[in-house]
DNA sequence: CACACCCTTGACAACGCAGTCGATGGGACG
DNA sequence: CGTCCCATCGACTGCGTTGTCAAGGGTGTG
């Protein structure tokens, strides 16, 4: 342990008071930038901060002022692309607007640990709450989130009233994705859902839909997966035993990427023989043996955005902007195109 | 805002006090689960607790017991997969031990940054800090982590002396891969390395070499990605030049589809013309078109013993046990095989 | 020249909790 | 029946900071 850090620790504002000769709270008024403080003495006081290393207590502060300036993140802790890397926009868009982000991940989606997860967010003294879960909670009510202001950009709970729902679009990027391979020529389009519980899974899910049914196409049953690429894998092969599938368009990256092995096990070439579309532009997903095509949303721009929109929540207690379109893209790569001419109808 | 949320917020012990008729000491005792409280006082407490759905504010807790019970977590925010992922598992691990992760993740990796990482981090009266950077940085000493002890599982930060590695083993892992392709016949193993400012890069490029010096074989110069798939891939379109290369070892899973990649589109086939090898068996390699053969190593419990280990030395001031190896295992799918026959030597 | 006003600074209290120590009460023992 | 002891509980204090309020000194104006 070096002096400096034996020093440092338990430097608190009165030491550096009594090095700049000044009153304990004029080093306060200092620290935190007050008016009325003479430049020659503000100076003075900086210079015994940095000789002495102080630092605020940030307890103490929070304690005083009834302000922790934490907000919560309640993200499922499994391997999803979408809320892990979120994390780390939403950490870094946090600080600059001067909070911390409390993170709390949970284990499973069952309602025990969501509510575990919520418990520890509170008792962190959160300010305010982001959703990265499920949002098909049953026994959840504005209660739950001990009146605190909630946002999400994952879609609106049931039974929760006093939450913020960034509209990130998910139904036009579904739509996208469709009509990109009805324009290419294919009779309809499969899909391969994500888990139902998010309200993401049932917008592009929709989107799909819509499309279909607006162009007068046969809208075949969904399948279902858990955004993994396994689930992928698995409904892949359901397709591949079909010879009417030419074109799927799966809820994420991953289960694209599985929909695309089975293919290839199952001897059909992609996009020769069918068109695979996925979601999210994973940044493997350009890199892939058949590159991707996919549809990217713009996630930064829509995190920063769920964002300030909870700061402002917090601090004016009014919501500034509601149900803000995100961009959508469609990304079009190598593993669409034309249906193969001979298929049978 | 529903009325139990205007009273919970601004419930204090005294008012458990008063509604349960006891001191506000004495439900200190039952919320910390004290001893010497009879079972009768204690429940009536707990049920007053309940009643108005206390909460201990922990600023409060913080600024008198002088713990925070917070361990500071500083991470590269890019998109890698590692750190993003281990995120979630030490959040977990940490609330499971008493203690919170507070996240100050870097949106790069300047040395400038960092230091405003680690200042963010002390601030928040971290009590051990968890480093998940790359470990060559250059002005880093003891003084940058206040003192506090520092536990890193990617390699020793050199200047700093207070700080405990744990050791997973990547240099075995290196190994491991390039031992694969060379029984599976090749004369010998390229690599793709991750940037060498990351220890587990060169333990990973330092496994490989010591392998085939073992073997008495040729060690080609290795190229360098930046762990992303397109470095991958830009390293691979390298390698798809020269007609000798027939084994790839990537220093992670997404450089190796980037390789994958770029060979398929040089037509050459794999594994029939050239076998890949990965690193970190993400979720989707399995899912890969071609099924990608990788090391996984357990970076779960590494994790969970990175945190066991800093709050050991937070509690008691010592490494309960240092330099553990973590278990390490080749995942052998399809992107590997006997190299074609007929290549010239 | 006097008065009012503003800028600047400091003394003091309070935030919610746990540590300290003393007070109370009941039971065991002589 | 008295004494001691221990289990139980509460009053008081302080953690480090900011809010409140008042005091001091300088400046401008009538």
């Amino acid at each position: 342990m070096s002096m400096t850090a034996r020093d440092t620790r338990g430097v608190v504002m009165f030491d550096v008071a009594k090095l700049a000769g000044v009153s304990q709270k004029t080093v306060s008024r200092v620290v935190n930038g007050a008016p009325h403080v003479r430049p020659e003495i503000r100076e003075r006081v900086m210079a015994a901060v940095s000789e002495l290393g102080y630092r605020p207590n940030v307890a103490a502060r929070a304690l005083v002022t009834q302000r922790t300036h934490v907000i919560g993140l309640l993200a499922v802790g499994t391997l999803l692309y979408g809320p892990a890397h979120r994390v780390f926009t939403l950490e870094q868009a946090a600080r600059e607007l001067g909070y911390e982000l409390a993170l709390a991940s949970l284990p499973d989606i069952s309602s025990d640990s969501f509510h575990h997860g919520i418990q520890s967010l509170l008792t962190r003294g959160v300010e305010g709450i982001i959703l990265e879960v499920p949002t098909h909670l049953t026994d959840v009510d504005d209660a739950t989130f001990g009146g605190l202001p909630v946002v999400t950009s994952i879609g609106k709970i049931p039974g929760v009233t006093h939450q913020t729902v960034i509209n990130s679009n998910q139904r036009e990027a579904g739509r996208l994705a469709t009509q990109h391979l009805l324009d290419l020529g294919h009779e309809t389009v499969f899909h391969v859902a994500g888990p139902l519980e998010w309200d993401v899974s049932q917008h592009r899910r929709d989107g799909w839909a819509d499309t279909l049914a607006a162009a007068g196409r046969p809208v075949p049953p969904e399948l279902l997966g858990d955004w993994s690429a396994r689930s992928g894998y698995e409904a892949g092969r359901e397709l591949a035993e079909r010879d009417d599938v030419t074109a799927v368009f799966a809820a994420n990256d991953h289960q694209a990427m599985g929909v695309m092995r089975a293919m290839a096990e199952a001897g059909r070439s992609i996009p020769a023989d069918v068109s695979v579309v996925g979601f999210d532009d994973v940044p493997e997903a350009e890199f892939q043996m058949v590159p991707l095509t996919t549809v990217r949303t713009d996630s930064y721009s829509s995190s920063r955005r769920v964002l300030s929109e909870l700061v402002a929540l917090i601090e004016h207690g009014e919501s500034t902007s509601e149900g803000i379109d995100v961009a959508c893209e469609l990304v079009v790569r190598r593993s669409t195109g034309r249906p193969p001419p001979h298929r049978r109808d």
